[in-house]
RNA sequence: GGCCCCAUCGUCUAUCGGCUAGGACACGAGCUUUUCAUGCUCGGUAGAGGAGUUCGACUCUCCUUGGGGCUGCCA
């Protein structure tokens, strides 16, 4: 048996769709998975929406996923002489006629016709859908060139299929009703006919391709919002695929050596944005320490902030890696760390600090506050526990969180002020009392 | 219209004829006697409908219904 080879054959239109992506992921997994070559192939014929830049989106999401591919990158439209060699080849052997045509778009012009055979079944075994039959009788005769000469999608397909000596044609479900037609076409040319297996679709809540009006669709939105390249991978590979047992977050080693084509599921998944969410917060409670660390300078960084000289960011780090789902919140979360300049939250304020009683509570607990002798969680949670008696704390903890922070979530409240230290919590207690409390 | 494909909790799914139908997300309740989380415990919700094959069907067959795909000088 020959080396495996699959392919994944994008056109790059800028944005890299979430289903393509995941055709990627199956056919990268699949090549790991076998030992064979995972290739990549530009279909870059659409000379409008092919720009370098759209290609250069391509190869990017595809580094950020970690989809790395085997050999060069071959592009579509450098393969055009082979495609018209094979198009002369159909003619001569009588597969392939020329014919005046007008198009759906009224243009009108001699093109290529490829001739279907006119009876029998054409027939494959679908390695995710089983046995696939259709009567070729069902099938009309297509266009493989157009009238000015250009080569239509089927014959370069299925030609740059050949040259790159592609055995598994791993790809989207959109593509079934076409297998039919390629198969005819490398049997005309006399090349072996590839192993296929066809990927059902994503879909939305109805059950709808899902598309851009569904939500975030491109790889780079997800990107953007802060998901991790590894939460994603996993969450689309899940979708349509599963071990065998209940495990779900896999690394990228029991993925490839798990993963089997065959239990590739035929029916259509719908996108489920709440167990990517999910997901992702697995993934980043798994991130080493350090990275996390340096994920949240950076993201600081862009937003304007600096950590201050002597901060304990490793016990912040500890505190706020838990609770974050997604990277990007990571700014609004930390910029009461590291800045005075922090926003309050209209809600909270209103909610917590503007209560009879509130302003005499936060001046009370500065008295106290500022007399505790070590200024670490504990201690200043014993002067909070004090005032309380025994019963909840609730009354006295949600005010001086949003005193101090200006939002009503974060991080445990003790570790916040100890984080703070005693001049910043103090200044901020106060300053609420004057300005918001009642 | 024609052709092809599909059908288990709201969602992703396990089950390859023996099921008291399991897990995860989401949801609800509770605990961790401070928020928000994390973690843990508990809970509800599923086999589209109808025939058949079989000792036995969610699993096999057929029909109905529902859904999707394709039917381009797009890919």
């Amino acid at each position: 048996m020959s080396e495996i080879r699959v392919r994944f054959a994008p056109s790059p239109t800028g944005k890299v769709h979430i289903g393509n992506i995941r055709a990627a992921i199956y056919n990268w997994l699949f090549a790991r998975h076998t030992g064979g070559k995972f290739l990549l192939r530009v279909e870059d014929t659409d000379l409008e929406r092919s720009t370098p830049e759209a290609i250069e989106a391509l190869l990017e999401c595809m580094k950020w996923l970690g989809l790395s591919y085997d050999e060069e990158a071959f592009y579509q439209t450098k393969n055009k002489p082979r495609h018209m060699e094979a198009v002369e080849k159909l003619l001569a052997s009588g597969h392939a006629y020329k014919c005046e045509r007008t198009s759906r778009d009224g243009k009108t012009g001699e093109v290529v016709m490829f001739k279907m055979p006119k009876e029998g079944v054409i027939e494959f075994e679908d390695i995710v859908k089983g046995r696939m039959a259709k009567k070729a009788e069902d099938i009309q005769d297509f266009a493989i060139v157009r009238s000015d000469g250009s080569p239509i999608f089927h014959i370069a397909n299925v030609v740059d299929d050949i040259d790159q000596r592609v055995t598994h044609i791993i790809r989207g479900d959109d593509h079934v009703e076409n297998t039919f037609k390629h198969i005819c076409i490398f049997k005309a040319l006399g090349a072996e006919v590839p192993k296929y297996g066809h990927l059902s679709m994503i879909v939305n809540q109805q059950g709808k391709p899902y598309s851009k009006r569904d939500g975030a669709a491109f790889v780079g939105e997800f990107r953007e919002a802060g998901y991790l390249p590894e939460a994603l991978f996993n969450y689309l590979l899940l979708l349509g695929w599963n071990p065998g047992d209940d495990r779900e977050v896999l690394t990228k080693e029991e993925m490839i050596s798990l993963f089997d084509l065959e239990k590739v599921h035929v029916t259509a998944a719908k996108f489920d944005l709440k167990k990517l969410q999910w997901m992702n917060g697995e993934y980043i409670k798994r991130l080493p320490e350090e990275v996390f660390s340096s994920e949240l300078v950076n993201r600081a960084k862009l937003s304007g902030m600096v950590v201050p000289d002597g901060f304990d960011l490793k016990f912040l780090v500890s505190q706020l890696q838990v609770r974050t789902k997604f990277l990007n919140d990571i700014p609004s979360q930390v910029r009461c760390f590291f800045s005075d300049d922090y926003p309050f939250d209209e809600k909270a304020v209103e909610k917590r600090l503007k209560k009879d009683g509130v302003k005499a509570l936060l001046l009370d607990l500065v008295e106290r506050f500022s007399k505790v002798q070590e200024w670490k969680a504990p201690q200043l949670e014993e002067v909070v526990k004090a005032l309380s008696c025994g019963n909840g704390m609730g009354p006295w903890v949600h005010p001086i969180r949003v005193a101090v922070s200006g939002r009503g979530e974060g991080i445990g409240l003790f570790e916040m002020l100890e984080l703070l230290g005693r001049e910043k919590t103090l200044a901020r207690l106060e300053k609420a009392a004057e300005t918001m409390a009642l």
